[in-house]
DNA sequence: ACAACCGTTCGACGTCCCTCGAAGCGTCCG
DNA sequence: CGGACGCTTCGAGGGACGTCGAACGGTTGT
């Protein structure tokens, strides 16, 4: 391994465009980055197995998912320095309004059918205060959870083999984060009655005033 | 040209090994850098070629030379970041022991048959000071510099084309330094008597107390 | 149990590009 | 002027690699 093999790992556009694509932080599946590639899924596998045994990626294996997000801070050193030589800058706009989207993506988004970010982790926070959640090592919803859920209307998930709280890991915060069958009745009550909406087409989310007033009424400080 | 593109542009061990030498500073010609990465001229005109045309080397051509150097200090920083993830560190030992013999190199070396280096500049400063050298838009040596090569015992040179003084330059120094007819019976006549000495097979000199001494009785402090 | 989905392996096809030698052009030196 | 040298262009050969589709194993959810 030398000095061109590194550069080689990089001297692809699919494999690059992986690498453009994990720059946000987050961690992509292969799948995501072969669609937005724009190659088949076999050709990403290939590509990913180079980059990862190149020791250019990290991979994290969850279920049948596989996560890859860019293993090290020189590897992110590297790609910055290549994009500050190539003249058709396709990351560049990042760097002009996508420093506030980057920031928005990393303050709440989705997470496949879950909410991801900051906020979510102050969900979890404030739900572990007023005892509704189980947090740590084994997960799982209170009996006042139960109960918090039907108060807001949420039908509290059962008869599917989906584990009800489920930790994911969130790459923006390196905490983990709710998903499972409640974290996704979550975020989707909150998106149908507008508590959270879609930046655009992207995951990004952003908080309504009808969200902060549901947050203040359901997960504000104790009285 | 995008990233994958310039990745490109070093995912070659020819390639790389032509950058790889560059990075010392000096200006090296193309037969030097094919000799060094062992390949046909006629190979490296065509990598030398997509180097300057991607804008990582530039070029300036002196007759039939070419000299080429890094284009700038992002492709420093591109090469030293790809270095930095190369596990076959074959450009670490530079940084070891080579600082100091970079450092030898900026302070005086051989350029062909000439002196090259910060002593070489101090050699023409102290020369035109003296009288001895016309420096300038049209270089030449005094009578008083024709005498003062006669006391050293160097004859000075005739019956050739080659002009008595050339500017040559500099890449460490970025100023020309002495080439031509004298400037290579100086250093000629340097080397035999031992004021200069190579310090191993490289292109690095040092100067020896003898040198020193030699200095201080020919080109020291004017009475 | 069954269907849907994610990821993987394999073989085949096509393309890119690295390499060299021979021939030629311009410059420098005697 | 004639020889030496540095560099370039051109064509041909050959190896490396990116791409896909089809088939398969494993996990998730109904």
């Amino acid at each position: 391994m030398d000095l061109a093999a590194v550069a080689g790992l990089l001297a692809d556009r699919t494999r690059a465009a992986f690498c453009l694509a994990l720059l946000d932080g987050r961690a992509w599946t292969a799948s995501e980055l072969a669609r937005h590639a724009g190659v088949a899924r076999s050709t990403a596998t290939s590509h990913l197995h180079l980059l990862v045994d190149g020791g250019l990626l990290a991979e994290e294996r969850h279920g049948r998912h596989r996560y890859l997000r860019v293993a090290d801070h020189r590897v992110l050193e590297l790609i910055e320095s290549l994009a500050a030589l190539a003249p058709r800058q396709t990351v560049r706009p990042r760097s002009l309004s996508a420093s506030g989207r980057q920031q928005a993506l990393a303050r709440a988004r989705l997470c496949y059918d879950h909410l991801a970010g900051a906020v979510s982790l102050t969900v979890i926070d404030a739900m572990v205060e007023r005892g509704l959640l189980r947090w740590g090592p084994d997960p799982g919803l209170t009996h006042e959870g139960a109960a918090w859920l039907t108060e807001l209307g949420i039908a509290v998930p059962s008869g599917s083999r989906r584990p009800l709280v489920r930790a994911c890991l969130d790459w923006t915060e390196r905490r983990p984060h709710l998903a499972g069958a409640v974290g996704a009745a979550l975020c989707d009550h909150a998106l149908t009655t507008g508590w959270l909406v879609r930046i655009g087409t992207t995951r990004a989310l952003t908080v309504t005033p009808a969200g902060r007033r549901a947050w203040h009424d359901h997960l504000g400080p104790r009285p």
